[in-house]
This record gives C-alpha cells, structure tokens and sequence, in this order.
DNA sequence: GTAACTGCAAACCTTTTGCAGCTTG
DNA sequence: CAAGCTGCAAAAGGTTTGCAGTTAC
C-alpha cells in the first residue's frame, strides 16, 4: 500500500514514519467500524510480517488520537475502548446488544432539533454524543 | 429516612434487605447526577454508620441494574462506569462543560428517528444514549 | 548522532470472584 | 435453620509505564 503517501500524511501531522504506525493506519483506513486496540493487534500480528506489541499499538493509538486522526471512544458496554479513523464528518453508531458489531448511521437526526435547543435554553451549543442499541439482523434470528 | 418503605420496594423487586443495600439505595436516590461506584463507597465510608466493603458497592450495583432498579453507563470518557437510579422516564441531558451542571431536556428528539431507523436498517432498535454539550447561560458570559 | 520509537515485563486501576463467616427471613 | 449477603484478599482484564535496545531523520 501507498507508503509513500502515508509518509506526507504522516509528515502533515507531525508524526514520526515507522512500520508499526503505517500498519495501523492502514489498518484503521480499511476498517468499516469502530475497533479496539486488542483486535487490531490480533489483525496485524496473524499477517506476520506485521507483527508489533500490544503496548505499541496503545502508544500508536493514543498518539494519533491526540494528533487529531483517530477518534477513541469508551461506549463498549464490555468496557473497552475502541478506535476509527477521524472522518471528520459528524457521525452515530448503530450498536448490536448480542455481538457488539458497530455500524455507522447515515446523516445525524439532530441538527435542527439542537439549533432549536440552543435558542430556546440559551446554551450555546456545542456537540453531542449518541448511541442507539438494538439487535441487529443476524442476531434476531 | 424511610427504612420501612424500602423494605416494600426490594420485597417488589425481589430484593433481600440489608442495611448496606438500604445505604446505596438512599445514596443513589440522592444523587443528582451518574456516580462511580468509588464515589458511593467513598461517602458511605466516611459517615462510618455505613462504612462498606467496595466490593459490595460493586454487588449491590449489578444486582440493582439487574433488576432494573438502576441505570449503568460506560460514557465516561476515563473509562469508570456510572450508575444512577432509574427514574423509568426516558431523559435526556444538557451538560455545560465549564461549570459540568446537568439539566434534563424536555421530551426525546428521536421517537420518529428511532422507528424509520429500525425499518431501513431491520435491526431492533432497544434504546439510545444521548447527550447534549454545551455553555450554559451563566458561564457564557 | 541523537531524539524518538519499540518490545518486554511489570505495574496500574477498575471490576470480579472464591471462600469463610455472618445476617436475614 | 437455610439461603443468601458481606468482607477480605486475591485474581482478572484492559491499559499504562520504565527501561534498554533499535530505528528514523
């Protein structure tokens, strides 16, 4: 994969170039949901000439979430955190009760709604969090 | 306060009557916002009275979600859990992240959303998370 | 060459669990 | 009295950290 790419996104972020950090954002860059630091790990070790540390993926992780590419979250009910690629576009997550799976949503339900909020609280508006839990197609079965 | 009365409230849930779920029970009802287990075992330690293992703290809390007495979360961005008695109304907050008040939003933005959701994705949809940030009035100023 | 990164192992922190003794109904 | 709680201490699971050796610029 484009390595030569990553080096510029790497450099525009202030980011050290090594294997490790490419791998994981390669990684990341495919990954379709959220994912915790475990699974990655798991992922990039079977495919061995990826092979890294636990630990190292946890500095990886938090480095680029501090640098602004990745974003973390802790709503896992299992209590672990996950990770995605920053998209920078405002988005919610579909969440499976049983499996746990992550789907994203299309559009966010709540832009007129938090104009409307802001105007009649007075709070200035500035993000908000959202979740939805349910059971996904599979699992209902 | 009323030890008498929740006597009748665990005996509805099944619950068996011991001092120091009396003692959560009274501290989670005058709670104000979601708290750690740690900040309930803190409190009741210190009015020694009630002092308790935090192990128990711990037991008494799943078994009170489990009824469904009360609410855990995992939305702390450090990762704690928190708990808060199920008030069986669906709310949602307005947090000010100055000052960290809580306000609760009249009515749920998401009804409709949350039905058209579930048909266009054939998950079935349980519940949701949802939580507004913003600068309330006072500290905007 | 040197500052920064990685691997390893050990520490850390929240939460869970096994077991013996005590409470509740 | 029997069933089920609690306290204690130890374990478990996810995440962080110290340190020595390696890598990138």
């Amino acid at each position: 994969m484009g390595s030569i790419d990553l080096k510029v996104v790497f450099k525009k972020y202030g980011i050290k170039n090594t294997v490790q950090r490419q791998a994981v954002y390669n990684y990341l860059t495919d990954a379709s949901a959220p994912i915790t630091a475990e699974q990655i790990y798991m992922e990039l070790t079977q495919s061995e000439s990826d092979a890294m540390n636990l630990s190292t993926v946890y500095r990886i992780l938090d480095l680029f979430t501090k640098k602004g590419l990745v974003l973390k979250s802790n709503l896992q009910a299992d209590g672990k955190s996950t990770y995605e690629m920053n998209h920078m576009e405002h988005r919610h997550h579909l969440i499976c009760v049983k499996c746990n799976s992550i789907v994203p949503i299309k559009g966010c339900p709540l832009e007129d709604y938090e104009k409307r909020l802001g105007e009649s609280t007075n709070y200035q508006i500035l993000e908000h969090h959202l979740e939805i839990l349910g059971i996904c197609p599979k699992c209902r079965k």
